[in-house]
DNA sequence: CAATCTGGTTGACTTTGTCAACAAACAGCC
DNA sequence: GGCTGTTTGTTGACAAAGTCAACCAGATTG
């Protein structure tokens, strides 16, 4: 029962990583891309080729949001189609040149932003965690 | 550098919780809170008396959010304000009975959410994450 | 007692998230 | 094949959350 806190941590720690980096987006975000539309390149880019709703899946979020936001990043050119041989509703969804660059500069600006978080953990402490999280 | 991928889990994890209690919120969300006024309760319960700017820190969110937040709850008399003494600016926040009585729902419906989540964690590794996250 | 800082409030605005309705492609099934 | 029902993606209309800047009143410092 007293796990409810938790709920209230990791509230608390997408939060900070979400401030952190909006602090200093002018310096790396060039696309203005925004928060959400940088989680969506960075998940995509571990997920390569993706269907649009395996992001929803990965990303627990609603599929009309994940639409535009696809849509979005599609427009300034980060994302690309290509049809899905085996099934002809889906297309399938993949980064341009263009859109690993940005992922590049996406994943430094993260890495940076939580290493001021994650400070207080030891590499072995971040590990657990990211191994815990990853098991959920 | 690979930690970056914690920051997509640990939204991943909020974006679950956050629809996980969605799905249900008819249920138990009697008073309208919705999830940000959920959080806020819960989080005062916890720092029980507090100033706005206490939860500002603790949840990492806006100051104006916060304000309005706080507005709302205290209109559903939820929330109450006392008289700082030793600073005119502010003033204390504290629960009023009704306001535990709905912290006391709205910690079942979490404590609900979260099992669904957590169960492929055990009980200490339930522990070590939240020490984790209480140390950052 | 100025000059500055901090806590809180308000207004105007952008970004995210939610819900319901829909078309088209699949899947099973007699 | 032709009916069901389901899944994938899209759109529209809307509600909720977050951001930014300006502001006032009470502290704080020199």
């Amino acid at each position: 029962m007293p796990d409810v806190e938790i709920a209230r941590l990791v509230d608390r720690m997408t939060r900070r990583i979400h401030s952190a980096l909006n602090l200093r987006a002018a310096e790396f975000d060039h696309h203005q891309v925004g928060p959400a539309g940088g989680i969506l390149l960075l998940t995509l880019a571990e997920n390569e080729p993706a269907r649009l709703q395996d992001l929803v899946r990965l990303m627990a979020r609603d599929k009309a949001q994940m639409t535009r936001g696809v849509q979005a990043l599609e427009r300034k050119g980060l994302i690309a189609r290509k049809t899905c041989a085996d099934d002809g509703r889906a297309s399938l969804l993949e980064l341009t040149p263009e859109g690993h660059e940005t992922v590049g500069v996406l994943q430094g600006a993260v890495a940076e932003a939580l290493e001021g978080i994650l400070s207080p953990l030891s590499q072995t402490e971040r590990d657990q965690l990211k191994a815990m999280l990853a098991k959920i």
